[in-house]
DNA sequence: AAACGGATTTGATCTGGATTAGGTTCCGCA
DNA sequence: TGCGGAACCTAATCCAGATCAAATCCGTTT
């Protein structure tokens, strides 16, 4: 099977690869046949849609570069940001096999996007099962995820809330080699962060500002500091089980 | 291969294997696999635990009555809600794959639980690659329900934030025989309720009783009757795009 | 039938975060 | 070098929903 290269010899497909199998077991040929998989190299800018809710997509998008965002709009005008992610992640692997996208996804800022066909997804997780729970158990994670944020949203105050998700980012940026000793760009605007945690931009500047006065982060423009990682990791509430890093079973 | 049967003489893992195949593709086989998977059935009644956030669980947790429902507590003692379980649902899935479980599982009514060894699962996954298919997909429109609930507590106001939940779960328990004409019994009390949508059992009451001035609901103990479907839908801002009913690609 | 306890209901008061309405800083571009 | 636009920041006021406190209802136990 041929595999598809970028111009620095790795195959484009490589660190999707190895994200998967830092949870799952993956023989030689399941990981010949995910990097052998179709796709279509597209750049988006930032603000690019690639999903809208409603629409029935025929390719699931994963993330070469930049960062992407998932979404949801209200009836009555208010956004709610779902998801964050990063390069390696498939952003959408639910289209491949539900047929509907309920919700948006588009870039947070530039960057490449490998276009896979659901239909080659779909056929691989038939084909070769091992991928298949593969990539059952990125949904799961994702899962996971979703419900910390249902929680974090729910029933955690403005201060507690913002802590926590840059907790979250702070590991998650790190674990992708995008973060060192809780050091990152935020790849976000306030407002934006706002929508992820339900709250207005307005009230969260004013916290943001609060927990520089409080020596708790430092910030540069987008740069985050974390400067006390365990005392934010108490004030945000910030448990890392819900990520699921620690080696799965057996392994 | 032997396929256990209750009194009645149908398998008691059947309810089950039909719901996976309302999304999902399966064959005689599959289905034969599917009822031959070894478990457990056990008794709990309403408040019992089945999985505790932070548990190494063996078993996965097949609800065959009754209801259950997933939460998380935070550090200052507050408890969210994450999820609602019927009967024929497939409790804590995750549990085949993940090897530490994220959020608690507690039986809201009395009921009966099927457990099912975790290695069984996974080895079905594998060997059966259409079962993890199935399995896969049901995992995905938990998430997708999920996505909704971040949403609704992220950035819907109390009251519509209310009737979006009496409409999810009135389309949830008619799809599975369990309501008609919107009316039905509401598993829960205002207080679980409440730690769902993210409010206080107080305001929640407040709200319930403006509902049934309004004639938008009415009720009787537990009992929900949405008086006004297309008004309800309008105020909860309810559309069930997510919860995937619609017949997949191709079927 | 009295006593008990969980669930529901109601009222009074308080507050965290929304809203509104600006400002400033920064940067790309003409 | 000046202009336009996006992001960031701040202050003043307001209000949805929290909190606190008590009734009341109802099924169960004694």
């Amino acid at each position: 099977m041929p595999v598809h290269t970028s111009p620095t010899g790795e195959a484009i497909l490589a660190p999707m690869v190895r994200k998967l199998e830092r949870r799952a077991r993956l023989d030689a040929q399941d990981r010949e046949a995910l990097l052998a998989l179709p796709y279509q190299v597209r750049r988006a800018s930032a603000g690019a849609h690639l999903i809208r809710d409603g629409d029935r997509p025929e390719h699931c998008a994963l993330l070469l570069s930049g960062f992407a965002f998932r979404h949801k709009i209200t009836g009555d005008g208010g956004r709610q940001v779902l998801a964050l992610h990063l390069a390696g992640d498939f952003v959408d692997l639910q289209n491949s096999l539900l047929a509907v996208s309920d919700h948006n996804v588009q870039m947070l800022t530039d960057g490449e996007i490998a276009f896979v066909p659901r239909d080659a997804i779909s056929a691989l997780a038939l084909e070769r099962p091992a991928v298949g729970v593969a990539l059952w158990v990125d949904t799961l994670v994702d899962s996971s995820i979703f419900r910390e944020w249902v929680v974090n949203v729910g029933r955690r105050d403005a201060r507690t809330r913002i802590c926590h998700i840059l907790c979250e980012f702070s590991m998650r940026l790190e674990e992708a080699g995008l973060a060192k000793n809780h050091r990152y760009e935020l790849p976000m605007t306030q407002e934006q962060l706002a929508d992820a945690v339900g709250l207005t931009s307005v009230h969260v500047n004013r916290v943001l500002r609060q927990l520089g006065e409080e020596a708790l982060i430092s910030r540069n423009k987008r740069a985050i500091v974390i400067e006390d990682w365990n005392r934010m990791r108490d004030v945000g509430d910030f448990n890392a089980r819900y990520l699921h890093y620690a080696t799965p079973r057996g392994a």
